[in-house]
DNA sequence: TCGTCTTAGCTATTGACAGTAGCCAGCAGG
DNA sequence: CCTGCTGGCTACTGTCAATAGCTAAGACGA
């Protein structure tokens, strides 16, 4: 039987693709075996187990979303940096809403490539937040805020929560717009 | 064998403490049926499934979570009303974390139950978000707005996002007091 | 070219899970 | 008392993650 010639980032980047695909199966290791043209104990030999794979997911969707986020400021300041990076952010989480979801999952304790990819974003967002003035616990309140603005927004946006009949873009830019100006005051107080 | 006595309201509320314990393991018949003194096949007397014991628990969440929203507001007008609702809002979901997850779910398409029960919620937004003056495009806005800043936050907290050493009730009230401020001026525009 | 070693992929199996089939005993109503 | 209903049971299937152990593909050195 000729080889597949797998590798852990093959399997990892196929699982990273099923999982953002549009009809969004929960994802199951037969399922991606079968992907790759191989029966499912295989991928053991290149993964760890699931945990393992998700946790491959989680870490690199963190640097991925923190080079979306760090790019869209490039070159921005202040509210525009904001306003950059949340349309950029929200429109990544909906065309890869799999691994957007991975972003969310906190790392496990002591897992340190994990947490260094936490901080990456973590980090990005308070370079931009000191665009706007804000530092110390200003800048993590701030960061909060608006990490739970986006991530609520696009959770709902994802979940089809937004049913009503009115244009969702515009609401998301009002909210933002609304967000922005809020954190813009923080920095005098 | 002595009977135990199980209905449907029993199996639903028994899964309801299951998934609101602080340790949240994923609910699992075969656990919920250990609870209740019974065998997991058991439990088909009386729900239809782990799908229709999910939509059981996420319409009777959503009703108790609008009955939660709608109490805290009694009695208050525009952003207090708000701000009440908001923080009886965090606290319920922080002390149900299974039934909070459950009234995020959308509806199946003419489950007129689940609807109903979806509705409810949207009602008592839109009543709140009325006493700021807001009507038509600008409430569903202001309501898409302040459900994304609650479910994120909520969602992140729960998740232990909130990983920083700054108080997380502060940066609970800010983002909720800058939210608030942002309504209040979109009456006018 | 051949021999050897590593290892990628396989089959077979286990154990947890949801769900189904079919049995039997508790209990209610005549 | 007896008859019917039904709640709970055992026994099973199929799907999933995961493990054990085999075999052959292929790399590498002599």
């Amino acid at each position: 039987m000729a080889r597949a010639g797998l590798t852990n980032i093959i399997v990892v980047e196929a699982a990273e693709r099923l999982i953002d695909e549009p009809d969004a199966t929960p994802l199951t290791l037969a399922a991606l075996a079968g992907r790759l043209g191989v029966k499912q104990p295989s991928l053991y030999k290149h993964i760890g187990g699931m945990d393992d794979l998700c946790r491959s997911i989680a870490v690199r969707a963190k640097l991925e979303l923190a080079d979306v986020m760090a790019r869209a400021a490039v070159g921005k300041a202040g509210g525009d940096a904001i306003t950059s990076m949340s349309l950029n952010y929200r429109k990544w989480a909906a065309t890869h809403p799999g691994r957007y979801a991975a972003t969310v999952r906190a790392p496990v304790t002591g897992d340190a490539e994990d947490e260094a990819a936490t901080l990456e974003i973590t980090k990005v967002a308070f370079e931009i937040m000191s665009g706007l003035g804000l530092r110390g616990d200003d800048a993590v309140d701030a960061i909060r805020a608006l990490r739970a603005v986006l991530h609520g927004f696009v959770t709902l946006e994802a979940q089809g929560a937004f049913a009503l009949p009115a244009d969702i873009d515009r609401s998301f830019d009002r909210l933002l717009a609304g967000v922005i100006a809020s954190l813009a005051g923080w920095a005098n107080s």
